[in-house]
DNA sequence: CATTGTCGAAAA
DNA sequence: TTTTCGACA
């Protein structure tokens, strides 16, 4: 790589906030705009001002009511609180939809900020001067500005020297490409940007703010040193702060102009080999720092300060935060899962406590293995307290915050995996209270040989939320556990066994005897019966119709054996029916499960039909590909667009229609499930000689979970 | 203010 | 050598 033979772009969105906030609201087009953060205090914080309202003289970090009085038809929107902290995602949201455009023009994108992006077209330069460079024109660069010289001066200058191949000229083509780049993004998000373009990130980024909004800037390389007779040595990245302070204090100096003339010998003695080469070079000019590609982020982060009264002194106050910032970062991380195919492993407690009236902020690693809200709180509050709690028996906390990181690839392609909650006429359940001498089981967990990385996290996951209600909903009930062991590639991944600490750690605070995989306490009975619907692999199409017809009465009939009387849903507080309350706890339960498959989200299903015939909604887009299918097995009847058998099943090469291939193929995989349950409960060799599948539902059920 | 990343030193 | 911490940007 020399010097000058690559082209960036920085790509920079104009207070990208305040468009954001005019897209959504298009009265504020051409208004003065601040967006606000935090309300409580003279007005908020503001975080990002647009073009009217800086006119007026309005800037960032001035509050709200300063704004108003500086201009006082501006328009203060407030950034929405969720779980009492500001909530950016509006905004990242926005970022990922620039960045997608910015990825059509080429791979080697780098995002350096929710608003900005690094794009290195020396690739995409080289091939339009293969083909075309009539363009070469100042009407095509007319939002464009050349630093040290006029635009047209400089196009006269490049295009005079016909040295295809020079710098310049490279960089005039760049300034086309950015200015499609620039204007692609507009017509695709409706957001205007800047950009700067040169031969390395570090002068792109000089240069993108000298002409805004809506411009863009080219820096040729012999314009560097005029240049950088003006430019402060803080304006430079990673100069901004504490070092480049240092920087100009040791050598006594303010421009980088003023940094060339230092001799490199001398930088690397006052500091290091690579601080002092690296500085001499961009006290040139020169920055080889590639543009490292990377589309999604590395760690998935909440905190929140609270500043002087707000300080958290007590274990409520710091449990209820740890919940409400654990909540965010589950939810951003449940959405990465499904975006990235990847799980994060680690977890970073970050906390700053003020002790003799000294700020020291620290952080802790720890192993992150669940999404699990609770798991999380727990963990980062036995953190916090190990090394936090002062002697008085009080804290002084004036930031947390919660980062996720070190994801691990979720392997795509997933085993069946499946759990199961047996009712009290299967024979499981018979066979189990036997042998256990116990009053009542209702649940059981069993295990397949998952071959699957992501197994254990699904199963662990159960484990996990289990003993949670155990702990919380202590009733009349008996937990049976049937030791699940997972292995992957003969090892063993996931083991039950290691809960039963847990276990008996709760069986020590509820006071009950403790057994191993006999767990006798009380436990509520959580969901368990959704009434699933199989389609029998005949091929005459009227029989399924009727086998359907079957199931849809024996329902009926199964809603008149309850009363009716309403209970409240602790889970969405609903009024509910008590024949329907089952089901629907079953819809929030297999709604946990299948997100955590990332099922619901790419299904089909627009609605989830439960018991009693009432629509579940869901929106959704169905993703080209996606053949998850979990939620089409609880659905009755899909949307029939055509009667045409067009889909041939892979497993028994039969003839189905469009919209009843998932429902097909969960019919197999519920096959597979149940010759497993019968296996164990009955004969051994009933593998050979299967039993017949169930064609009516009865009160038993099963959750299932599974990719075909 | 909130977020995401990097880097060197220290610890394991 | 690898991981963690703390400081910065």
């Amino acid at each position: 790589m020399t010097a000058t033979n690559r082209v960036i772009v920085l790509i920079d969105m104009d207070c990208f906030y305040c468009q954001v906030e005019e897209k959504l609201n298009p009265k504020l087009k051409g208004k003065p705009v601040a967006v606000v953060q935090y309300n409580t205090w003279r007005g908020g914080g503001i975080i990002a001002v647009n073009y009217p309202a800086r006119d007026e003289g309005v800037t960032r970090h001035m509050r709200g009511n300063e704004a108003k009085k500086k201009c006082p038809s501006i328009n203060l929107v407030q950034v929405p609180e969720v779980r009492g902290k500001a909530d950016l995602s509006k905004y990242r949201d926005a970022g990922k939809m620039v960045a997608d455009v910015l990825a059509t023009f080429t791979p080697l994108l780098q995002r350096a900020s929710v608003d900005e992006a690094y794009l290195d077209i020396t690739e995409l330069v080289e091939k339009k001067i293969q083909t075309n460079m009539n363009d070469l024109t100042t009407k095509n660069l007319n939002n464009t500005f050349i630093v040290g010289c006029d635009i047209k001066d400089f196009l006269d200058n490049v295009i005079k020297n016909k040295e295809f191949c020079t710098n310049n000229f490279k960089l005039a083509i760049g300034g086309l490409i950015a200015e499609e780049i620039r204007h692609e993004v507009f017509t695709k998000t409706g957001y205007k940007c800047s950009a700067g373009i040169a031969h390395n990130k570090i002068l792109a980024k000089l240069v993108c703010g000298l002409h805004k909004p809506n411009k863009q800037t080219i820096l040729p390389q012999e314009a560097v040193e005029n240049f950088f007779e003006i430019t402060s040595i803080n304006k430079v990245n990673s100069l901004g702060g504490k070092f480049g302070q240092t920087l100009s204090e040791d050598f006594q100096i303010t421009f980088m102009g003023q940094l060339a003339k230092i001799p490199e010998k001398e930088l690397i003695q006052k500091y290091d080999e690579k601080t002092g080469k690296w500085l001499f070079n961009i006290a040139r000019g020169i920055d080889f720092e590639p543009v490292t590609t990377k589309l999604i982020s590395k760690s998935i982060a909440c905190c929140k300060k609270f500043q002087g009264k707000a300080a958290l002194t007590t274990e409520e106050s710091i449990k209820h935060w740890l919940h409400e910032l654990a909540e965010e970062m589950i939810e951003r991380l449940e959405k990465d899962l499904q975006e990235n195919n990847r799980r994060a492993k680690q977890m970073v407690v970050s906390f700053s406590q003020e002790n003799n009236k000294k700020d020291i902020s620290s952080s802790r690693t720890q192993p992150l293995t669940l999404y699990n809200l609770k798991k999380i709180v727990q963990t980062a509050f036995d953190v916090i307290k190990k090394n936090c709690l002062k002697a008085d028996g009080s804290y002084h906390l004036k930031f947390v915050g919660l980062s996720a990181g070190h994801f691990e690839d979720v392997s795509k392609v997933r085993e069946i995996t499946s759990f199961f909650q047996i009712g009290q006429n299967s024979k499981g359940y018979q066979k189990h209270k036997q042998k256990n001498e116990c009053n009542e089981i209702k649940y059981l967990i069993k295990d397949e040989n998952f071959d699957s990385t992501e197994a254990p996290n699904l199963i662990e996951n159960v484990y996990y939320q289990l003993t949670q209600e155990l702990q919380e909903n202590p009733q009349d009930l008996v937990f049976y556990d049937d030791s699940c062991r997972i292995k992957n590639n003969n090892e063993t991944v996931f083991d039950s066994k290691d809960f039963v600490n847990d276990f008996e750690k709760l069986a020590d605070n509820a006071n009950f005897e403790f057994q191993q995989n006999k767990y006798t306490d009380q436990l509520q009975k959580p969901s368990s019966s959704f009434f699933v619907k199989y389609f029998d692999d005949t091929e005459d199409f009227e029989e399924r119709e009727k086998m359907l017809q079957i199931i849809e009465d024996e329902k009926d009939d199964f809603q008149e054996t309850c009363e009716d009387v309403n209970e409240i849903c602790p889970e969405c507080k609903k009024s509910i029916p008590k024949s329907e309350l089952l089901a629907h706890k079953d819809f929030h339960f297999a709604l946990k499960l299948s997100r955590d498959e990332k099922l619901f989200e790419n299904s089909t299903v627009k609605s989830i039909e439960t018991l009693d015939g009432k629509k579940m909604h869901k929106s959704v887009k169905r993703k080209a590909n996606s053949n998850n299918a979990l939620l089409t097995f609880f659905i009755k009847n899909q949307k029939e667009d055509s009667l045409d058998l067009t889909e041939i099943c892979l497993e028994c090469n039969k003839k189905f229609r469009k919209e009843e291939i998932n429902c097909h193929m969960d019919y197999h995989a519920a096959k597979r499930i149940h010759l497993e349950i019968n296996a164990t409960s009955s004969s051994t060799n009933c593998k050979k000689n299967p039993p017949k599948i169930k064609t009516k539902t009865t009160n038993k059920s099963v959750i299932s979970f599974f990719k075909p």
